[in-house]
RNA sequence: GGGCGCUUAGCUCAGUUGGUAGAGCACCCCGUUUACACCGGGAUGGUCGCAGGUUCGAGUCCUGCAGCGCCCACCA
């Protein structure tokens, strides 16, 4: 007798009607929650979500990497492991206030500084509470396995914590100082930005080449005239033959109207080929000049301030940049000092936030010293012992030269190894008021690390710390550190990594700084890069081209499972995916197929032998699938698993079974492993079908994986 | 300037340790025989960027070249 099928079976499967029940079925089920997990367990497998920023909604990119995760979690929880995924959000310090102050802008006229810090703040910790709320609503549609019980914020309590204990070790360390030093200076957002926060534009320039006076030896060739009032220096090469005479000389003389002191000196940073092979060193305009002036110990006057406005007495008085520039360039004319106006193309950096052209400033700063030894007092990285003399530079190195931090992308190595060899001091603070305030308090003189104020005549640091500061610790301030906590001692260090390319430098190489120096150990054990989700012409999906893909929309119109698929099938780890909707609406017909699959082999019954040369070559492939899988070529598996259910399963094998009821038991044998290797890949309609079949026990999340 | 990567069918891309080129989509033809028309069957389509080399054998390894892309630096 053939059984009953379950009547849902008769109409083609419907990803919108299922997706919301069975993931509040998963949610209810409290196996998110690896304490829940049914079965002994001895080995933790822990992933965190790199936190997506509260700035905004969901896009394609994110969903991208919740099938990624989600994926590799479902398959470690089906084979046994204690699984856990850690959601959390990023209060993304900078974008998220720039965000709320254009819309305060646009809708009330007003700058943050007429809405004042407190209040500020207080619009965008708003406004990040509402954003989280869309976000994690959209993780959710994903699929996404996460265990919600554990999520954190990074501003929420437990987090400011870890942020304010990570700060206060590596000040006692010695390894965060304040100092003095150039940074980017955004002169329209008034801040501090990061080299990752700027942008290079080519513009046309001028290239003036002139003398500071006329008994000046060297002819000087330059595009920022005005800031040659702040010059202390005039640097050649050292085997320039034909300033080599003029070296240690010293020149008096009133440039546009201000004093200035010229030495001349011997830098080997100095390109003998350009302009006249001569440099105008401005230390307090210039990265490279600063440099230069700490070599040679030369004073280094700022001359222009935080407004872009020229701070020197004479003509140039409170002029703007662009008009003192103007302005030099007549008197030198005037005087006889201009020898040549050349027209040339210049990078010109700017603010990726404000568009402002970013003013190189001295500043006091917050920095962390990545090159300054000090004792780790316990290590578990190979190569570097407990209580040996070390740099962070080094540990970062270490860490993955070791191998203790798998990375096996060999091209991403050696990017993350050009990036340490060439890495500066971290500046850590901003100068923006949402984010971690830096945790130092003054009075008069005197500063204190303190996470409150010590007394009254106390006030705290103004500004607040660079948002990857927080990030960098997420590995283990997600599982309860700076507590000894359980959590932190069973899922530390956490397994597996899968950030964008984009922050290798950002955010891997500065967790791996963080958890090597605060614990000793390794903040995961392997990192594998993913592309990015371009659009079909390769271009980056982007607000200004307005080209982006609501991932919302797709699941609504194909499935999650089939938005899924479309983004992981066809595309190894680390190289890009281009976008594809064909691909996805082609996935969302493999769904059906799986459901009329399971339409068929629920009128079967299951009876007779499982045919033992059909189990053998499930098996295979089941074997391939899972090796696929553990070495992360997770497009592969995807693709082999659609193949078999498709080409093989139904094509073949189940058309040669109609009329034979000896079949039944091979049917079925291959219907449930089937779903079980798929579910990882496509939960929704796996699971959904799980639950019609006869050998349901439980749930398919945490089925036991046909291949041990 | 330094680093990394890509170039395979009209489009998007696979090809895991070198063994006679693959998928999806699109296009064309045929088909509604009860799992599925959200389907089935079939056909067309590639000198694997170019030039050398190693090898019995190269899309796969090596060298050079060209085009494209990304990251980092920022020459005043």
């Amino acid at each position: 007798m053939a059984p009953d099928v379950p009547e849902k079976f008769l109409k083609p499967y419907d990803p919108t009607a299922t997706e919301g029940a069975i993931y509040k079925k998963w949610e209810e089920s409290g196996y998110f929650n690896p304490d829940n997990l049914p079965g002994e367990r001895a080995e933790a497998f822990t992933v965190i979500l790199p936190p997506p920023n509260v700035t905004g909604t969901l896009h394609v990119g994110h969903a991208y990497e919740d099938a990624l995760q989600d994926i590799v979690i479902r398959f470690q929880r089906m084979r046994g492991k204690k699984a856990l995924w850690i959601p959390g959000t990023d209060s993304a310090a900078l974008p998220t206030q720039a965000r709320v102050e254009k819309d305060i802008q646009k809708e009330e006229g007003k700058s943050r500084y007429d809405i004042g810090r407190d209040e500020l703040v207080k619009r965008v910790t708003e406004f990040a509470k509402n954003s989280e709320s869309t976000i994690l609503s959209q993780v959710r549609r994903m699929g996404a396995s996460l265990d919600w019980s554990r999520y954190a914020y990074t501003m929420d309590e437990a987090r400011n914590t870890a942020v304010f204990t990570a700060f206060k070790r590596m000040f006692e360390a010695g390894l965060i100082y304040r100092g003095n030093r150039i940074v980017n200076w955004d002169p329209k957002g008034q801040t501090t930005i990061s080299d990752d926060e700027t942008l290079y534009e080519e513009r046309d320039a001028k290239l003036y080449t002139f003398r500071y006076s006329k008994d000046f030896p060297i002819p000087v060739a330059t595009t920022r005239l005005e800031t040659k009032v702040g010059d202390t220096a005039v640097a050649v090469h050292p085997d320039d033959e034909r300033y080599r005479q003029y070296v240690g000389q010293e020149y008096d003389a009133v440039f546009c109207d201000v004093p200035v002191h010229i030495k001349i000196i011997a830098d080997p940073a100095v390109e003998p080929e350009f302009g006249t092979g001569a440099l105008g060193v401005t230390p307090a305009h210039s990265q490279t000049d600063w440099d230069i002036a700490e070599r040679h110990d030369l004073p280094r006057p700022q001359v222009i301030n935080e407004y872009a406005k020229m701070e020197v007495e004479g003509r140039l008085h409170g002029k703007k940049t662009a008009e003192a520039r103007e302005l030099v360039a007549e008197w030198l004319q005037s005087e006889g000092l201009l020898e040549k106006v050349e027209d040339i193309k210049q990078n010109v950096s700017t603010s990726e936030r404000t568009g402002a052209i970013i003013e190189p400033l001295p500043k006091l700063q917050w920095w962390i010293d990545v090159n300054k030894p000090f004792t780790i007092p316990y290590s578990e990285i190979p190569g570097v012992a407990s209580g040996s003399e070390t740099t962070l530079k080094a540990l970062m190195r270490a860490a993955v030269e070791s191998g203790a931090v798998d990375m096996p992308q060999e091209g991403f190595r050696k990017t993350y190894f050009h990036w340490i060899d060439n890495l500066r001091d971290w500046c850590i603070s901003r100068q923006i008021w949402f984010g971690h305030r830096i945790p130092v308090w003054y009075r008069g003189e005197e500063s204190t690390v303190s996470e409150t104020s010590p007394g009254e005549e106390w006030s705290q640091d103004p500004d607040v710390l660079d948002t990857w500061f927080s990030s960098a610790l997420w590995p283990f301030s997600t599982l309860g550190w700076p507590e000894k906590t359980a959590d932190l001692e069973t899922f530390y260090p956490t397994s597996f990594m899968s950030p964008a390319y984009e922050i290798l430098q950002l955010w891997v190489s500065r967790m791996i700084l963080m958890g090597t120096f605060h614990l000793g150990v390794v903040p995961f054990n392997i990192v594998f890069i993913h592309g990015l989700v371009r659009a079909k012409d390769g271009r980056k999906f982007s607000k200004s081209l307005n080209n982006g893909v609501d991932p919302l929309l797709m699941i609504e119109k194909y499935g999650a499972d089939a938005l899924r698929m479309g983004l992981i099938v066809g595309a190894p780890l680390g190289s890009d995916v281009k976008f594809d909707e064909q691909k996805i609406k082609g996935y969302k017909l493999f769904a059906n197929k799986l459901w009329n699959i399971t339409r068929f082999v629920l009128s079967q019954d299951s009876t007779g032998e499982i045919k033992p040369e059909l189990k053998a070559e499930f098996d295979t492939m089941a074997q391939d699938v899972t090796k696929d899988l553990e070495e992360y070529r997770i497009y592969m598996a995807a693709e082999k698993l659609y193949h078999y259910v498709w080409d093989r399963f139904a094509a073949e094998i189940l058309e040669e079974s109609k009329g034979k009821p000896e079949y039944g038991a091979t049917l079925y044998y291959l219907l449930e492993n089937s779903l079980k290797l798929l579910h990882p890949f496509m939960p929704f309609v796996t699971e959904e079908i799980w639950d019609s079949m006869p050998s349901k026990k439980d749930l398919l999340m945490v089925e036991h994986w046909p291949v041990a």
